[in-house]
DNA sequence: GGGTTTTTGGACTTGTGGGTCCATTTTCGG
DNA sequence: CCGAAAATGGACCCACAAGTCCAAAAACCC
């Protein structure tokens, strides 16, 4: 209903070779922002750099260049859960908690001050609200991971401390926990995209460990 | 040297007029982001909310729309730190902090789910080095005060508990954990750019402030 | 009050890059 | 191997808002 025009729809191409030149397409229009940025992507270049014509642009994608940035977003999106695996599926340990710090940290030092898929997002003109809809499902899910590992953090607290009471996160609620850490890695990040900074990313994130009762 | 065009310069116009002129087309622009977003902000609706023409526009902004959206996110970017005082300036006590996280949280859920300053920066084209220049700049006066008042409370925890042990935030280093607090603060709001729901911005906050050793 | 600078009006240019169309070729199922 | 559906090439369009210009009016300064 909010949806007046856009193709929101994932429509998947039925032929073998479609397919492949819708692949080639998102995956060419994502190098380019990576490289280049959002701004100077025209879909010229998309065009240039997979080999393509226009016609083929707007068969894959009707909804234009906003329907092929959506495609990105997606694409980028899922690369952000990937690229934490396998240690955010499995936080069971102290030991994969720091892993994972260090993986999400050296991830977006590396990725440096342009974050393809917030930059994607940013770009949305109509289909904004398809837009929120990529970035809210993929807070969601990496919050539920962060919320298991906690609650794992916080049964395994209970075996050892049993009777003890010096448990520093056995009172807390996973999932308001799993939020503000979250929170704290979303800023920090913006934050390294506007600074070109890691440290509040690296602070945030160590506050956050220090609060679930994880010593470095 | 980085900056090859634009014009970043202040450029405070000579007499009465102008100066007025400049103001009115400032915050009508700064208003139409507000209600309709930078995608749909054209030169025209700037003309037509303030009454006044384009040579004008060009006069007071020679570098065009970059030059305009830079003043507009100076003026939400002072707005911002304005709207946390006076508690953000003087976080001497438990209560000035909660007071202050009030009134965060508070500004954020009635901004909702547009965040002005964030949009501006983000549809800056050529100006970004000095778009990133005022963002900077306001995350670092942010933090300066946050951390003063990390300061304030770390030093009041002393005379209080001497001699005890207890204070949760002695050992802490003040300018790290505020760049912690920031970190989630940018967060939750981002989150709640995307999702809506200020939840995280509520949990970055509460889970800040216990960290530092205020209880609700 | 006169000369200079600033401010303002508004018509005109521009060019760019997104979007449309149709003809041709290729793929694919049976 | 044939006919339908899908994929592709590339020419064309064109809206549209950014940016330019010059001349008239107002403000300022002494």
């Amino acid at each position: 209903m909010t949806v007046p025009e856009g193709q929101t729809k994932e429509q998947l191409p039925p032929t073998r070779k479609g397919a492949a030149t819708r692949r080639r397409i998102v995956e060419g229009a994502a190098r380019e922002i990576r490289e280049a940025g959002v701004f100077a992507l025209r879909l010229e270049d998309v065009m240039a750099r997979t080999a393509t014509s226009k016609s083929q642009l707007f068969h894959y994608f009707p909804g234009g260049k906003d329907d092929l940035l959506l495609a990105v977003a997606r694409l980028e999106a899922a690369r952000v859960l990937d690229d934490q695996q396998p240690e955010l599926g499995a936080l069971t340990s102290p030991q994969a908690w720091w892993r994972w710090r260090d993986k999400v940290l050296a991830r977006y030092r590396a990725q440096g001050v342009s974050c393809p898929l917030h930059v994607a997002l940013s770009q949305l003109g109509t289909a904004t609200g398809a837009g929120r809809a990529v970035a809210a499902e993929l807070l969601a899910q990496w919050q539920r991971r962060l919320a298991a590992g906690i609650r794992h953090l916080q049964r395994d607290g209970e075996n050892i401390a049993a009777g003890l009471d010096a448990d520093p996160d056995a009172g807390l609620d996973a999932d308001r926990e799993a939020a503000a850490l979250l929170a704290g890695i979303q800023g920090g990040v913006l934050i390294l995209m506007t600074t070109g900074s890691a440290d509040h990313l690296e602070a945030a994130l160590d506050s956050g460990l220090a609060r679930l009762g994880l010593a470095p």
